[in-house]
DNA sequence: AAAAAAT
């Protein structure tokens, strides 16, 4: 079963391993990329994950320690931009390199420093960094990367996203001139070129087309609901479709708490997951959702990207993402592995031209769904109750009270009994109060913005007919009219003699140079 | 305007 990775000339000890881990052929991106890395070219690829783009990179890595003579120094250094991507990687290579004798060792941010110390010092041949904790060793001397063979950029257009494109340079000077570098994005964004012109010594490009990558398993659609009823429609969705495994992105970390803490008080057994967590309790609540302690995780953008749980079978982004790419990914955390997924959007009203940006962006059309009613709601639970009643009686693990069951049958009529039972065990939708601060909507996004014009962007949205009453809602409003009227005033004046302030709002960064670009 | 990452 396994030739077509025999063909690739992997060694024995990686192909045993690939056996234990239920991989049978080549995904279409290690088809490409094993070959051209095993080469020792540099390369770039450009793939989402859930392609296989870990062992795309992993297998030629340890594949290049194992014919290289032993010695003491790091071979490889992998960069991630998420901790948690850092450990799940690592642990993959470990997967991969469980016959051979080599070892990949997580480095990140938040972990004890000691504990960190103690293992670098049995001499991993690997190491899996975010790049701030990566640089703090390489300042205090613990970490040297002047002897590394190989370094992989995964997941580049994130980092560069979350500002590590210094961080990255950095560490990139700091390793020899002769490394191999193998850079792994989504997206091909103009720092990214830059950076792999800089740094990349005549790449080879693997493309995979964006059908062979994305989401054909997954059901997606949007339902249009007001913020406030966003808790009771998840709750009803989730009674409703009973996922095995879901995750619930939301736009801020307050909600996250909030969300995960009223599903808590609902009876769901749901944790929350975010930045601002200690880093213990962000592996616990992973390592939890994997083993499946709990069946819902609620998260913001940091479990978007990369992470591997298998069995997600729903996805929902109960607050609109902000930038389209982001969807993508998020979506793309169920549909894993040839599964199926669902993924659900909640879409407040005055967000709908958000979604339509996302949408001509992912050059794909979500479809419309309605919330379901409380009625609908009311039936799905009596149909889990029947599902439930059958399966009891398939099990027919009841001889102690059939003689009970019989008397009964002899007062009362059968279906009278049978409904009865049903309701009993219909568990009623639960409306235990929750509070969740609400959230401000998103503005349209920056690329729709651009195409307006920069300069004339803020004035035109104030003569905007529908745009004032997209602001929050006074207490008095009569005065509303009149108050725009002297606002207008207002900002004449500051035009005149404001002009330090006006110049203050053009000079924001410009971060068109972020925009995402899905190309076919 | 938010999130991520170094303390």
């Amino acid at each position: 079963m396994l030739e077509k990775f025999q063909e690739l000339n992997i060694s024995e000890e990686i192909i045993r391993a690939l056996n234990d881990m239920g991989f049978e052929e080549p995904t279409p991106i290690q088809a490409e990329s094993i070959p051209v890395a095993l080469a020792g070219k540099d390369m770039i690829g450009q793939a989402q994950t859930g392609t296989g783009k870990t062992a795309a990179y992993g297998i030629p890595v340890l594949e290049k320690i194992m014919a290289a003579p032993a010695t003491k120094d790091i071979q490889t250094v992998i960069l991630s931009p998420t901790r948690e991507l850092a450990v799940q990687v690592a642990e993959e290579i470990n997967h991969l390199a469980q016959h051979t004798s080599i070892q990949a060792l997580p480095i990140y941010g938040g972990q004890d420093m000691e504990r960190q110390l103690r293992r670098l010092r049995k001499c991993p041949q690997i190491i899996v960094a975010t790049p701030g904790r990566l640089i703090d060793h390489m300042k205090r001397g613990t970490i040297q990367l002047s002897h590394i063979s190989t370094i992989v950029l995964d997941e580049a257009d994130e980092m560069l996203n979350m500002g590590f494109i210094d961080d990255i340079k950095l560490i990139m000077g700091a390793t020899p001139e002769t490394r191999q570098t193998l850079l792994f994005s989504a997206t091909m964004p103009k720092p990214i070129q830059e950076l792999a012109e800089n740094f990349l010594h005549d790449p080879q490009i693997i493309r995979m087309k964006a059908k062979e990558v994305t989401m054909e398993l997954i059901e997606q659609s949007y339902i249009e609901v007001p913020d406030r009823q966003k808790f009771d429609i998840l709750c009803r969705l989730l009674d409703l479709q009973e996922p095995d495994l879901a995750i619930i992105f939301v736009r801020t970390k307050r909600r996250v708490d909030e969300v995960s803490e009223a599903l808590k008080k609902r009876g769901y057994s749901a944790e929350g997951i975010h930045g601002d967590l200690t880093q213990a309790k962000r592996d616990t609540v992973i390592r939890q959702f994997r083993e499946r302690t709990i069946d819902i995780l609620v998260a913001t953008d940091v479990a978007a990207r990369g992470l591997d749980i298998s069995g997600v079978t729903h996805v929902f982004n109960y607050d609109l993402p902000q930038d389209p790419e982001s969807y993508v990914h998020r979506v793309g955390r169920t549909g894993r592995a040839g599964q199926t997924g669902e993924a659900t959007t909640f879409v407040i009203p005055r967000e709908m031209e958000h979604l339509r940006t996302i949408e001509r962006l992912i050059k794909r059309s979500i479809k419309r769904r309605k919330a379901p009613t409380l009625s609908e709601a009311l039936e799905g639970a009596q149909q889990a109750a029947i599902r439930n009643l059958i399966v009891t009686t398939e099990e027919a693990d009841f001889a102690m009270y059939k003689s009970n069951a019989e008397e009964l049958l002899s007062n009362f009529d059968s279906v009278s009994l049978v409904a009865a039972a049903i309701k009993l065990l219909t568990k009623e939708p639960d409306t235990t109060p929750v509070k969740i601060t609400e959230e401000a909507p998103l503005r349209v996004s920056r690329s729709r913005r651009r195409e307006g014009g920069r300069k004339d962007h803020r004035s035109g949205d104030r003569r905007e007919g529908g745009r004032r009453e997209f602001r929050p809602r006074r207490k008095d409003h009569e005065g509303d009219s009149r108050r725009s009227q002297r606002n207008e005033g207002s900002r004449d004046r500051r035009h005149e003699n404001g002009d330090k302030n006006r110049k203050k709002v053009h000079k924001e960064p410009n971060r068109s140079v972020f925009k995402p670009y899905f190309k076919d």
